[in-house]
DNA sequence: ATGTAAGCGAGACGGTACGTCACGTCTTCAC
DNA sequence: GTGAAGACGTGACGTACCGTCTCGCTTACAT
């Protein structure tokens, strides 16, 4: 969620979106959702997410864009939500690689390049507060973000706990969720919430050292 | 923003409501907007929030349970959203003490302490994401959110930074934008984005140590 | 109905439309419908009627038409059909001349000159099979069909029918039904059902002929 | 049309449905429109028709209704008013009986009868107006019910007539057209337009001997 | 007996219209 | 001249059918 979406949010491999309806039952000749209306949907829902903003979005809109009927739309998500967040969660899960490179700070550092550089696309950091503010209503989309969450960013920033912890570089046994915090925290603060203009040239090299005293100090 | 949204929410000095439109300064027999009507909307706002969340909420559902007419909320504020920033800030900017015990990490402490209990308020934990992905749109409440951010939250981190440089525990000369994101970012990264269920009991006092050192490690 | 949607269909007294929705309860400075949009309303579902008819006729295209929210138009009726209905007894109700040219056959003659004048206006022709085919499945509308009926053609037939009895042409006693099947039901059945071209010259004399002396038989 | 909506709706040789498209004269390996599947959807129309009426009726409801594929439908009727109007003349079409009492009188008499019979069948009383109100729009339809009608109710008004002529109580050289609307016009005004509750046990007798009375007039 | 063309059910497709809701503006009347 | 009431045009909602169009069967002729 935080990070991932980044080069091929089009690329092709996306096929885990929308798994939740399987289709598909084949007993005679059945009609089937094609996948051209389906990629011109995903298409113009990104396109209106830039244009408008995921609260001014319509179900019209994205119909009208993708030049297709809106019942294509009702038939394979069940409203604007679960549109979004299935487009979403697919960009999102496509991981980032695990940084290695033999120190915390240099983690850190690495990470911290990938993510900043996630989070500055303007897709992001519009659909971004916009799924929160609707996770905070919604059970269903909080379940949901919470998994791209740890698929995406967490199960890094665990890992390169572990590195550390392994190294001798952190104490065992410290709270992860708190190390977690201290990791992400910070950098989502600044890009998200602060939206300074942008940031300054030591900004990710001073924040990795800081970061990497505060978790050696748990 | 991130912090004040404490006791008084309610308290009858919220004079600083809609300061924006000054609005009939009485010049002659002048008709002036009625302050219980002011009120009965305020109240209403309130209430909805509670009730259906920032995204569901109506300005014709306000006024309806205000006993108003809606022309009465548009004459105050142009927009669902202004009216929620303007009352959202005015409860907000009551600034927070500024915690002085003699060291960085009891400071910090201190702060955590009021902030996350700022933000386990469900309404806090319900607005902040809407008014953050509005703000991600509208410059005007970027603005507006911005002021709130700084004069809350920030300004009492800029004073806990200056406390410690001036007692010997940081540097000077540091990037006091970095200072505030390691600050501010972890706890809200937390307590807004990650939702977890509660804090444990030591999370507050182990999160204050590991900024602090941090800090002093820039 | 029958008759009658002759000439003056614009008129400004036509103030009978939409009597069933008294609207005023006047408790204080309450909205009123605008005459105006209730006029553009109407104008346009006359042009919709003659250019789709009713069946194509939608309530989107009037308000399309007369460039007018939707919610214009269902504030003021509840169905296509009430609407049509309404306008269409408010036209027919301005009744017919009675006439009285001193015998029965000249009575009727004259009678048949204006109800297929008023059946040949194509409107006419298309709306009343119509609003047929409806009430035969709304007895709301069955109803009110049946009242425009009364309230024209019907209660001049039977105004000719009195003065013929009062002339002795006619035995007294006769089914007052029967006889006003007798005057009204050939010149509707070819003008609606069988819709031949046009009419011989000679045809509403030997019609009136004939009738008259159906009406003497009995 | 008029008449004959009588007992034999469900005869299965009704073979005469949609005669227009010829289709498939076997040229090869050819596959036929399945007698099964055709009687299928008429035995759903005319449940349709009963249980919402015409204008409610929908293909994709008798499809549904009928076990079967919307394509089914089309491939045989290229709308529902083809297909209700194929159905409907199938029916109308099966003559009635050609009185022979010896008398104009008598044989109008046997003529309404009969039709009074067919009009009071709750379907044909609502499927006519429905059709008539689409004649008057479409007029491929106009012309089927023409010949239903001349097929049906006319040719026997016309041999009565001409029986009546041949008998001397008539004279000959009248306009053909004129004794028909005055033979047909009544009884139909009466069952259809105005729809009166029941005819009362004279009324067929005097409406015979009026219409008599009217015909030997001209 | 086999090959093949067409009928079959299913249902996706782009559309149009439905009747409802809330928007933000405008107008009317009462206090 | 404020304030309630609410009508106004707008535009989106989610649903129902429209008539067309593939899909993979299955069927029954013509070879």
């Amino acid at each position: 969620m935080l990070v991932g979406m980044t080069s091929n949010a089009d690329a092709p491999e996306t096929q885990s979106a929308r798994p939740p309806q399987p289709r598909r039952r084949a007993p005679a000749g059945a009609a089937v959702l094609r996948e051209d209306v389906t990629e011109a949907i995903r298409t113009a829902v990104f396109e209106e997410l830039a244009a408008v903003g995921y609260g001014r979005m319509s179900i019209e809109g994205i119909a009208r864009r993708a030049g297709v009927g809106k019942t294509a739309v009702y038939r394979r998500w069940r409203s604007k939500l679960h549109l979004v967040l299935d487009l979403v969660s697919a960009v999102a899960v496509q991981g980032l690689p695990m940084p290695d490179t033999g120190s915390l700070e240099g983690d850190l550092r690495l990470l911290y390049e990938v993510t900043s550089r996630a989070l500055r696309h303007p897709v992001a950091g519009q659909i971004i507060p916009d799924l929160q503010a609707e996770a905070a209503r919604n059970p269903e989309i909080a379940e949901a973000m919470q998994k791209a969450l740890r698929e995406g960013q967490q199960s890094v920033a665990s890992g390169i706990v572990a590195a550390a912890v392994a190294r001798g570089e952190m104490r065992d046994g410290v709270d992860e969720d708190l190390t977690l915090d201290l990791i992400s925290g910070p950098l989502y603060w600044r890009a998200v919430v602060v939206r300074g203009p942008k940031l300054p040239k030591e900004y990710l090299a001073s924040l990795a050292r800081a970061t990497a005293a505060a978790l050696k100090a748990l």
